[in-house]
DNA sequence: TCGAAAACTAGGAATTATTCCTAATTTCAT
DNA sequence: ATGAAATTAGGAATAATTCCTAGTTTTCGA
């Protein structure tokens, strides 16, 4: 059972007023100056805990560091393979089907209903 | 310029044969059987540098570490947000629609033609 | 309202996957 | 064959994340 706290909601209300698929340290930065008190293991540990509840997701990205979304409205992610933002796009997708495809094939459980790609953005293509 | 080097093509070779998408730590192990006197930074460098090239595809996982693949035949890839595993399965999309409206709504170049939903496995979900 | 049990925190140490550094070796074009 | 460029082994360094502990906050039944 999980009980309230104060330095929980502040976390989750800094991921959900973001646009920007912050990372742990991103969040970590912003709530910190609100509350100078606040700790990176409270940050870290709540971040997944949200995630955990499904309140948040966590994505994986391929630069290092994980980034945090609050999914207010049904998008897909972009990742940059070189940069490591995550970038939202829509696309109708039926994901039930996906899944029902999916479980016929492998062991698998539940899916977010949301699926990511990966390539390189704009940006980090014009630097090469 | 790349030049020939006897341990990319092991590495490559152990990537290319596994159907098990290893982590970095696993291809080691494996080619360091091989050759006892290959290192781990040998087996992280060129990793990369298979990745970089187009030669493998490097998956990050919620859990800690990426994955490797060869990426033989056309698949996408479920992965278990818990044990990190990566499961294979197929599903008909049209890569090159979704890129065509990803590109209309973000500024994002190539995707990679394979896509990835994450969720939980089968074992990781049963151990709840 | 009080007190005990459970949940949570701050702070910092520990862990761990990955990258970086350097001197020595290998590759390859000429 | 020779020199420049690429690569390696080995280990140190880095950095994101988790773990640990003692103290604090929250919850909830009496």
């Amino acid at each position: 059972m999980r009980n309230y706290s104060r330095q929980r909601e502040q976390i989750l209300d800094v991921v959900r007023k973001s646009y920007e698929h912050p990372t742990a340290e991103e969040v970590y930065e912003i709530v910190h100056k609100a509350d100078e008190k606040i700790s990176k293991s409270t940050v870290y540990r709540n971040l997944n805990e949200l995630a955990e509840d499904g309140k948040i997701i966590k994505i994986s990205t391929l630069a290092n560091g994980y980034r945090f979304d609050y999914m207010k409205s049904k998008h897909h992610h972009a990742i940059c393979n070189e940069c490591g933002k995550v970038f939202d796009f829509e696309y109708n997708l039926d994901i039930q089907d996906i899944q029902n495809q999916l479980k016929k094939q492998v062991p698998f459980d539940t899916i977010l209903n949301c699926i990511t790609v990966v390539g390189t953005c704009n940006e980090c293509k014009n630097k090469n």
